[in-house]
DNA sequence: TGCAATTCTTAACCTAACTTAAGAAAAACG
DNA sequence: CGTTTTTCTTAAGTTAGGTTAAGAATTGCA
C-alpha cells in the first residue's frame, strides 16, 4: 500500500521515534497502553506474569512488526502485560488518539490497520487451535518453521514460554532430536 | 453506531438470511469461507478436528455475535475449521466481496468491523494468556463468569473442549465444587 | 409419551509435562 | 580479554490432566 507524499508527511508528524536498550521496558503492567509500536529493528516481546512469578509470552515483535497491548490500547484500561526489548531496538510510536485522528483524515490508513488486525486475529486463532490440539514437541517444530530467524537470535527459554512449556522440558524435547 | 436509512437499505440488500437446524453445518473443513455470519438467535461454534478425531472449539457465537473463519474468509484459502449449529439458529450471511464493497461505499461500516476485529483480537489475546498461565479449574471458573448463559444452554463437553480439557476431567473438576 | 441417542459421571490406571536442584555452557559487559 | 550473569542441560521425583470403560442421567425427537 503506497501513501501520497502528503499522506506520508501527515504520518511522520504523528509518529515518535524511540530507542530501547536490551531489557528496557516500553510498557508496564498497570499502565494504560499509550502507544502502538512499530519495530524498525531489534525485537520486542509482550508478556504476562502469573501468581507464581512466571512469565508467559503473548507476542514477539521482530523487525517490521507492530506490537501493543490491544486491549489496553483500544479500551484505555490498565494493562496486564509488560512490553520490553529482547535486543537493542528502535521503534516508531503511534498514540491511540493520533491513530484515531489519522483514521479520520486518511481512510486508506484505517484500512491498513483493519487488515493488520484481521491478519493478527487469524494468526491468533491458529495459535489457539495449535495449543488445544497439538503436543508440545509439534508446537515447537511449528514455531521453528514459522519464526526461523528468532530461533537463533533470542534465548530459547522465551520460545518455551511462548509455546507454553518450561525451559527444562523444551531442553528435553530438543535432546530427542 | 447508527446507520442512516439509506445505509441500512444498502446493508440489507447485501445480506442473506439463513436458518440452520441443530448440528447443521454452515461451513466445512476444506472449503473457502464465503461468509461471515451474524447470529440473530441460536448458537454456532467453530472448531478444528485433530489427527485423533478430537474436536477443539475455537469460538462460540451466541445471539448478536459474528462468526467466521477469519483466516479463510480474509485470505480466500481453504479453511481448517468447521462451523455448525449447537441450537436451531438464524443467521445473516455477508460475503467477503459484499463486505469489501460495503467498506468502499460506507466508511462507517469499515470502522464498525475494524472495531469488532480489534475487540476480537483483545479477547483472543486474553484467552491465550489464560491458557498459558492458569490451571484448568480456574479457566473453567472464568468461562462461567464470562459466558454465564452458555453454561445452561449447551452441553458441557463443548465447554471442556473450549477450555482445553477432556469432558471427563471437567466432570471431575465440577464434582470438587 | 417412550425409545434411541447423547451426555454426564465415576473410578482405576497412565503419561506428558512440571519441579527442584546443581553443574556446564554461553553471553554480556566492564 | 576475564569475570559476572544468564542460559542451557540433565536427572530424579511429582502431578495435573488424559485414557478407558461402563453405567446413570438427560435430551431429542418420532
Amino acid at each position: 500500500m503506497r501513501l501520497t507524499e502528503q499522506e506520508e508527511l501527515t504520518v511522520r508528524e504523528l509518529v515518535r521515534e524511540k530507542t530501547l536498550k536490551r531489557k528496557q521496558f516500553l510498557h508496564r503492567v498497570g499502565e494504560v497502553a499509550q502507544y502502538s509500536a512499530f519495530v524498525v529493528d531489534g525485537c520486542l516481546r509482550s508478556y504476562a506474569i502469573d501468581q507464581n512469578g512466571f512469565e508467559h509470552i503473548l507476542q514477539f515483535a521482530p523487525e517490521n512488526w507492530w506490537i501493543s497491548d490491544m486491549y489496553s490500547f483500544v479500551k484505555n484500561q490498565p494493562s496486564e502485560l509488560n512490553i520490553d526489548a529482547l535486543l537493542p531496538t528502535n521503534v516508531l510510536l503511534l498514540s491511540r488518539s493520533c491513530q484515531l485522528s489519522i483514521f479520520d483524515r486518511i481512510p486508506k490508513l484505517e484500512r491498513y490497520f483493519r487488515i493488520l488486525t484481521e491478519n493478527a486475529l487469524a494468526s491468533s486463532n491458529h495459535r489457539t487451535i495449535d495449543y488445544l490440539s497439538l503436543p508440545a514437541k509439534i508446537r515447537y517444530q511449528k514455531f521453528c518453521t514459522l519464526y526461523p530467524t528468532l530461533i537463533h537470535t533470542i534465548p530459547q527459554k522465551y520460545i518455551a514460554s511462548y509455546i507454553g512449556i518450561t525451559p527444562e522440558f523444551l531442553s528435553k524435547l530438543r535432546s530427542e532430536y
